[in-house]
RNA sequence: CGGGACGUAGCUCAGCCUGGUAGAGCGCCGCCUUUGGGUGGCGGAAGCCGCAGGUUCGAAUCCUGCCGUCCCGACCA
C-alpha cells in the first residue's frame, strides 16, 4: 500500500499547541495525530487512527492467544444494572435518560454488562471463560489533562474472566498478566506491573501498569536494587529517623499559641517535625464515627491506605465535627483522651512525639504510644523522596508514570448482586468469581511517545508506525521516489510517499514529526547514480541504496 | 470543588496598564524566485477582539456576570 502525502489529511504545526504541556500532548498535536474537540475530548485523526489500531491489533492478537474470546458490548447502559451493584452513586458516571425517562448510565467500565451476559452461564462445565472488547468508555472526569492521558471518552480494551473459584481466577489472572507483558514489549513501551490500590472497582487485588514517562497521574516507586517497585498509593517506604529530645516520664503540656500547623509548632518547639504527629480525623459515612488517623508531622496521609484499614468509606471530617468530637479547635488535636478509633501510622510505634493536647492552643510533649493511647497500627502514609526500601533497605526512586492497564481481581463483587450464578460439580448455586484487565490504547500512544521521542518529534517503535517507511521524493527525483515506494510496496511495507510540492526542509521536519521508522529520499542525487538515502529515525543512521536492495535494508531498519 | 493563569486571524502571540480607524510572525491564495533541513520578493484574502450586560460621546482596552481552556490542589474505575 503507498499512500500519498498529497492527498492525506496530515496537518502537522509548527509550533507546540499554547495549552500543551506533557511532551506526548505537544508532539501528537503537531504532528497531526489527533485534535482536541473539548476538555478532555479527542478526535483521532488519520494517522493517529492507524497508530490506536495498530495497538488494538497487537492487544487483539495476544489476547486471542491467551483464549479470550472478543465481542462488543453496548456504551448506552439500562442503569438499572449500575443500581444493583450499587456504582451507579460514582461522581463520574454519566447518566441520562431516554426518551420515556428510563434511566441510562455511560459506562465506566463493563463489568455490569459483561456480569449481565454470565448469568447464561449455568454449569462449572461451561467455566472458565475470557471475553473482551473494545469498547468507548465516558468518564466525567473532574479534571482532564495531558492530552491523551487523561480524558472524558476513550477506547478500552476491558476483558472479563469468568471462574468457578478462587483457584481458577488465580489461573484466568495470570493468564492475563503474562499477556500484558508480552503487549508493552509488542508495542515497544516500557511498563511495570505494580501492586496497586483496587479502589471502587472492589476487589481483593489489582495490580496497574505503569509506564514511566515525563507526566503522568501516577507516581512509580522503585527500589534502586529492582526487587521492589509499586504505585505510591499503596508503596511503602522508610522514612529517616527522628531527632528525639530527652525522654519523658509522663505527657507534659505545652502552650503552644497560634502553631496549628507543623512547621510553626516544630519551630516553636525547637523540635524535629520529624519527632511530631499530625492528628486527621476522619469521619466515617456509615454512621458518622469519628476516626482520627494519626502520622509523622513530616509524612502525608495516604487516604486510601487508611480507607483500606478502615475497611469502609470515610471522609474529612468538618470543624463542627472536630469540635463535638475533640473539644479543641484543628491544629491542637492529639490522640491522648481522644475515646474514638484511633489508626496510627507505623513510623510512631517507636519514640516520642509532640501532639495536640486536644485543648485549643496547646499540645504534649513525650507522647508514646501504648503507655499514652492505644490505636491499630498500620502504615497509612505517603512515602517521599529519601525513604529506603522496607525489604533491603535500598534507596527509593519516583518516577511519574502513565498508568497503560490494570488488573483486578474482583470475586463476586458484580456477579452476586446481578446473580450471575452457576451451578458446581456439587450440585450448589454459587457466583462466578471475577476478573477485568483493562488497557487503554490511546494512553499506550501517549507512553510510546513519552518513552520514545527527540528534539524534533516522535520516533514510533516500529510496531505501532502510522506507516513502516516515509518516502521523500525532492523536486527532480519523483521517477525515482515512485519506483521506491513500489519496491517498498512490493516487499509489503506500508509507505508514506511525501509527493508534496514542497521545499526539502519543509518535507524532513514534516518527516521527522510524523516519527516513521525509515526514511527513504529521492533527491537530486539519485538522478545521478538511481539510489537513495535510506535513514533509521531512530539511530539517525544513514546509507545509500540501489532500489533492489532497498526493501531488504528498510527491513532491517524497521526491525 | 478550592487556588491561579489565559481567551484578539487557521497557528503562535503583541496591543489592554494610560479608552479614540484591528496588529505582527508563521500559515493560506496568486505571480515570480529558489530547490538535500521550515528560501527570498511582490500582491491578496482572512477577525462578533469568548458571550452578555454596564460605564462612556466612544470599549479589544474600564466594571459586573457568565462560558470556555490550561495549570496546581482535591478527585480518579
Amino acid at each position: 500500500m503507498i499512500a500519498r502525502a498529497s492527498q492525506l489529511f496530515i496537518p502537522t504545526l509548527r509550533d507546540d499547541p499554547a495549552d500543551a504541556e506533557s511532551i506526548s500532548h505537544k508532539l501528537l498535536v503537531r504532528g497531526g495525530f489527533i485534535r482536541q474537540v473539548s476538555a478532555g475530548l479527542w478526535t483521532y485523526l488519520p494517522l493517529g487512527w492507524r497508530v490506536h489500531r495498530k495497538v488494538e491489533q497487537i492487544i487483539r492478537e495476544e489476547m486471542d492467544a491467551i483464549g479470550s474470546q472478543e465481542l462488543l458490548a453496548p456504551v448506552l447502559t439500562p442503569a438499572e444494572l449500575w443500581q444493583k451493584t450499587g456504582r451507579d452513586g460514582i461522581p463520574e458516571l454519566f447518566k441520562l435518560k431516554d426518551r420515556s425517562g428510563r434511566d441510562f448510565v455511560l459506562p465506566l467500565t463493563h463489568e455490569e454488562t459483561f456480569a449481565f451476559h454470565a448469568r447464561e452461564i449455568q454449569s462449572y462445565k461451561e467455566l472458565p471463560q475470557l471475553w473482551y472488547h473494545f469498547q468507548t468508555k465516558d468518564r466525567d472526569e473532574p479534571r482532564p489533562s495531558g492530552g491523551l492521558i487523561r480524558v472524558r471518552e476513550f477506547i478500552m480494551k476491558d476483558s472479563y474472566s469468568l471462574d468457578r473459584d478462587d483457584a481458577g481466577l488465580d489461573v484466568s489472572f495470570q493468564k492475563n498478566r503474562v499477556a500484558y507483558e508480552k503487549i508493552w514489549e509488542r508495542c515497544g513501551i516500557v511498563a511495570h506491573g505494580v501492586e496497586a490500590e483496587p479502589g471502587m472497582m472492589g476487589g481483593s487485588e489489582s495490580f496497574d501498569y505503569l509506564a514511566p514517562s515525563g507526566s503522568g497521574q501516577n507516581t512509580l516507586v522503585t527500589c534502586e536494587n529492582a526487587d521492589y517497585a509499586a504505585d505510591l498509593e499503596i508503596a511503602r517506604g522508610i522514612p529517616r529517623a527522628p531527632e528525639f529530645p530527652a525522654r519523658l516520664a509522663a505527657p507534659e503540656e505545652i502552650e503552644t499559641p497560634g502553631a496549628t500547623t507543623i512547621e510553626s509548632l516544630a519551630a516553636q518547639l525547637g523540635v524535629d517535625s520529624a519527632a511530631t504527629s499530625k492528628a486527621m480525623p476522619y469521619t466515617k459515612a456509615a454512621d458518622g464515627t469519628v476516626v482520627l488517623a494519626l502520622v509523622r508531622g513530616d509524612d502525608r496521609l495516604e487516604e486510601a491506605k487508611l480507607l483500606a484499614v478502615l475497611r469502609e468509606d470515610a471522609r474529612p471530617s468538618t470543624e463542627e465535627e472536630i469540635r463535638a468530637a475533640f473539644g479543641a479547635d484543628p491544629g491542637s488535636l492529639g490522640p491522648v483522651g481522644f475515646t474514638g478509633p484511633i489508626v496510627v501510622d507505623e513510623t510512631l510505634r517507636e519514640g516520642q512525639f509532640v501532639a495536640g493536647a486536644n485543648r485549643t492552643g496547646w499540645h504534649l510533649k513525650g507522647v508514646e504510644l501504648g503507655r499514652d493511647f492505644k490505636g491499630t497500627v498500620a502504615d497509612i502514609r505517603v512515602p517521599r523522596e529519601g525513604d529506603v526500601c522496607p525489604h533491603c533497605g535500598g534507596k527509593l526512586g519516583f518516577e511519574t508514570a502513565i498508568e497503560v492497564g490494570h488488573v483486578f481481581k474482583l470475586g463476586t463483587r458484580y456477579s452476586a448482586p446481578l446473580d450471575a450464578t452457576f451451578v458446581d460439580e456439587d450440585g450448589t448455586e454459587k457466583p462466578i468469581v471475577m476478573g477485568s484487565y483493562g488497557i487503554g490504547p490511546g494512553r499506550v500512544m501517549a507512553a510510546a511517545v513519552e518513552q520514545s521521542h527527540d528534539e524534533n518529534g516522535i520516533v514510533w517503535p516500529a510496531s505501532i508506525a502510522p506507516y513502516d517507511v516515509h518516502v521523500v521524493v525532492l523536486k527532480g527525483a519523483e521517477e525515482v521516489g515512485e519506483q521506491a515506494a513500489a519496491a517498498l510496496d512490493a516487499a509489503g511495507f506500508e509507505v508514506l510517499l511525501d509527493d508534496r510540492d514542497l521545499r526539502p526542509g519543509e518535507k524532513f521536519a514534516d518527516a521527522d514529526l510524523l516519527g516513521c521508522p525509515v526514511r527513504v529520499t529521492a533527491g537530486k542525487k539519485s538522478l545521478d547514480d538511481g539510489m537513495v538515502d535510506v535513514r533509521n529515525r531512530a539511530t539517525g543512521e544513514e546509507s545509500r541504496l540501489d532500489l533492489a536492495s532497498l526493501g531488504k535494508k528498510a527491513r532491517d531498519g524497521a526491525a
